[in-house]
DNA sequence: CTGAAAGCGCTTACAG
DNA sequence: CTGAAAGCGCTTACAG
């Protein structure tokens, strides 16, 4: 592993110019810079990141803390996000918080929690952080600020920081208006269980988006067909037999919060001798790989183009450039495939 | 960031005894280490760790190179690692090698690939290295070697190196025998498709484990019984089409070389009007979250223990005792579910 | 456009 | 058990 400078013997230059040099910095004139870049190439130099680091004060690093490392929608940001820092020669460390510890629980509750911000984060080893699907604490909140780094959330809200997310509340509506506008009245709704989130907010704009969408087609929302269930496909398959063997309600739709629950909704309602989309038709949100093979309709939210969303800006305010700590809003899409239709008949009694 | 010298000064000792107390020397007094420890704590002071690294050559980090940042598996392996890095109080840094682009390409044919050897993993961000699934060219295998690193790999062989894995042969073949002892005669295989897996290896040990099963019942192993496919839910969908279709042939089991076909095989069966297990004996390999819902008996390889193993195998050598580059067996274990059960009747003409 | 030199914030022989 | 001091390998004003 050779030094700067054995690059600089070889180069005959000073180890300063081939700092400059291999930061391209401009002011390097081309035959020297050329002359550096063969020396380097030749000994197989690399910058030392933390000697770099250290004299420079910038790592190119950065964090990403997300709720989750199992579930698909995390793993899909994480690889946009992976992808768009490698490109831009960033190097990504990645920050776990254990799901199901809300942020409303005494700070020190959960001590891998509290270690994350107390400890991990201080070390000053990234230079910005992602923070996707969070909501934090008040001491959280300023433990963050107070590293004095660019940091963007995604999809939680998170006060005094720039942040991306869709509009889950228009998703919801238009998943909804989609089932209104083929005929469907009677349309049911799996929530997602505020528990198995940590952005525990996330449920109730989408079961909100959904009343909206009712109220606007002047139907009532009727609490017995909203079920909640954790985001799974065996919870939306458990929510939907409940649903559908419940006598007081009829849906001929359900529009679930999220595709694995609708691929679970599919399968039940299959497992119950129910087609779909003839006797019911099903939505989710996501824009999950699975969609696709299950013929699932959906609203696409692209988890990858917000993963990498969130790179551009945080590589935009490491440039220089202050963000407002406003939110970007970003691109969702109906994806109509075969699980919804008209409603076949009314089926109320 | 209050930095060293600031604890130095409130606790009244040298920045070198803050430095050896907060490391956890032995050679400090209790009662100096108690006043550096409050001194820090006032403070919120957390050492720097680009500092310390170039001082002392230790990152405190680990890097991990998957194949995929989207498949189950390797995500799982992750969240094994994570957690154990965390608790050591290691950082980890993630890198990714796009799948589908085999080491056996010349080696500038993937620049990606290229620049991780080159670039990414030269810059002495991380003390360790854990490889999962690859398999290298011998220059990418040299430039490894060449960081003087501890590296670890999961699964593909890696000439040189510490290697964590379960027996993928052992695994099919008791896969395979779990069918056999349940009476089946014509069981089909639905293999792994080399080109889409960086370890592409994998996919014909796994045949050959169920082909050695085969031939240990007497069975001559049928090559019309085999399909490949591309390790998806779609992909072992499509397969148990073509096997069921296909009248040359009357499977009454599949041995599916993941979890995913496997399921993609019981949804194929089940739209066939197949029933499952009393028409097709279904099993897979993984241990993937969804083979509970889905009643799918497996084998199990604990992919968050092998990341757990990985990671601990690594700190040790990284604690300076030195590991012999030879292979260290994981667990497995078959977990019999409800998709498998004695053939009903002799499916044969 | 380039170099000499200070300094980034720690760790660790060395000496006591 | 503790401190003074060198040094880790770069970067960057400053001067020319």
């Amino acid at each position: 592993m050779a030094k700067i400078q054995k690059v600089a013997e070889l180069a005959g230059v000073s180890t300063a110019t081939v700092s400059r040099a291999l930061a391209g910095k401009a002011s390097v004139s081309p035959a020297t810079r050329a002359r550096v870049e063969q020396a380097a190439k030749e000994l197989g130099y690399v910058v030392s990141a933390s000697a770099s680091s250290l004299a420079s004060g910038r790592t190119r690093n950065v964090g990403i803390v997300t709720p989750q490392l199992s579930s698909w929608f995390y793993m899909s940001v994480l690889d946009g996000a992976q992808r768009t820092l490698s490109d831009a020669g960033y190097d990504l460390t990645l920050y776990h918080l254990d799901a199901n510890i809300g942020a409303d629980l005494p700070a020190d509750a959960n001590p891998r929690r509290r270690r994350l911000f107390d400890e991990f984060l201080r070390r000053k080893r990234v230079d910005a952080l992602i923070a996707v699907s969070l909501e934090l604490n008040s001491a959280e909140l300023a433990s963050m600020h107070g590293l004095n780094k660019p940091v963007v959330g995604i999809g939680g809200p998170l006060p005094g920081v720039p942040t991306l997310s869709v509009d889950d509340k228009a998703i919801a509506t238009l998943a909804t208006e989609h089932l209104l506008s083929l005929g469907h009245r009677d349309i049911a709704h799996i929530a997602g269980d505020p528990d198995f989130e940590l952005d525990f907010h996330l449920p109730a704009t989408r079961r909100a988006g959904y009343e909206d969408a009712l109220r606007g087609a002047g139907i009532e929302p009727e609490p017995l067909l909203v079920r909640s269930a954790d985001f799974t496909i065996a919870g939306g398959y458990d929510a939907t037999l409940q649903l559908l063997g419940d006598p007081r309600v009829h849906p001929t739709a359900i529009f679930a919060a999220s595709d694995e629950m609708a691929i679970g909704a599919m399968l039940a309602a299959r497992d119950l001798g129910r087609d779909v989309p003839g006797d019911l038709s099903i939505v989710g949100i996501d824009g999950h790989d699975l969609g696709g093979f299950f013929g699932l309709t959906t609203v696409d939210q692209f988890p990858q183009i917000q993963g990498r969303r969130a790179v551009e800006t945080v590589l935009h305010e490491l440039d220089g450039e202050h963000e407002e700590p406003s939110n970007e809003e970003l691109p969702y899409e109906l994806v109509v495939r075969k699980s919804t239709s008209k409603p076949r008949a009314t089926s109320k009694p």
